[in-house]
DNA sequence: GCAGAAATGAAAATGATTTTCATTTCCGGG
DNA sequence: CCCGGAAATGAAAATCATTTTCATTTCTGC
């Protein structure tokens, strides 16, 4: 753990839900931190490694990361809202991992996401 | 309907799935289409507008696209060349449905495709 | 204090996507 | 047909987030 994923991660707490890491770098300067955009990405890959952030995508495709010490996993998001709850993925990861393996897929990822209204709305 | 949305729309038919704009551009070349990589942008731009194809995010950021209204159904994709394998998803069906009535949500669908290398690539 | 390792950041490279702009194709009125 | 404007097309340049390169600085253990 280096200074410049401390300074995310610290950053990252007082924003307190997502942002890019673009915005990230605005605030730590802001803020009166010194550190190059470069190196908030690092941060950020490596916090992403160690699985505490959670990167998500906006729909124009930037990459957008928060506060998440969990593994691995999906999210169950609002049709109506928005909002989105982290859910428990063991039974997609074998599924996914179970199909390529019958194919012969090599280098394996797996995008799922799924999608209802939320009980508040 | 322009030709190139036609066309677009002719090899989103053949692939079946999701296809990234540059995948759809290789496959309209190899197939003996002439047509600018600019136009497939904009042909799945416009058609994005229309509603007829659906758009989502890989885990790198790169915008997959395909057509609306197809039975549901899953695919492996390779990553390399496009291909498509359709694949049996019984048991990612019950996993979306468990998550989302665990959490009280109403209105289910889900997306989910996994993504990998061919074994003939 | 010192060598080697790790961290840092500026600048260049990358890669998808968008924009610009000149050219080509369409199409309806004359 | 023929013309002129509108729409379509695509090559090249621009954009923009992200990654890579590489030279410099900071650490760390001895
Ligand atoms: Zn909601
Ligand atoms: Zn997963
Ligand atoms: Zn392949
Ligand atoms: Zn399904």
């Amino acid at each position: 753990m280096n200074k410049s994923e401390l300074k995310v991660i610290s950053v990252l707490e007082r924003v307190g839900g997502f942002a890019s890491a673009q915005q990230l770098h605005q605030l730590l300067l802001r803020s009166g931190e010194s550190i190059g955009l470069t190196s908030v990405y690092r941060a950020l890959q490596s916090l992403l490694d160690d699985k505490i952030v959670d990167q998500l995508r906006k729909e124009d495709g930037e990459a957008i990361y928060r506060l998440c010490g969990e593994a691995h996993h999906h999210h169950l998001v609002c049709k109506s809202c928005g909002s989105t709850v982290e859910i428990e993925g063991s039974a997609l990861e074998k599924w996914a991992k179970a199909m390529a393996e019958e194919h012969g897929y090599r280098e394996v990822g797996h995008l799922a996401e799924v999608f209802g209204i939320c009980p508040s709305c």
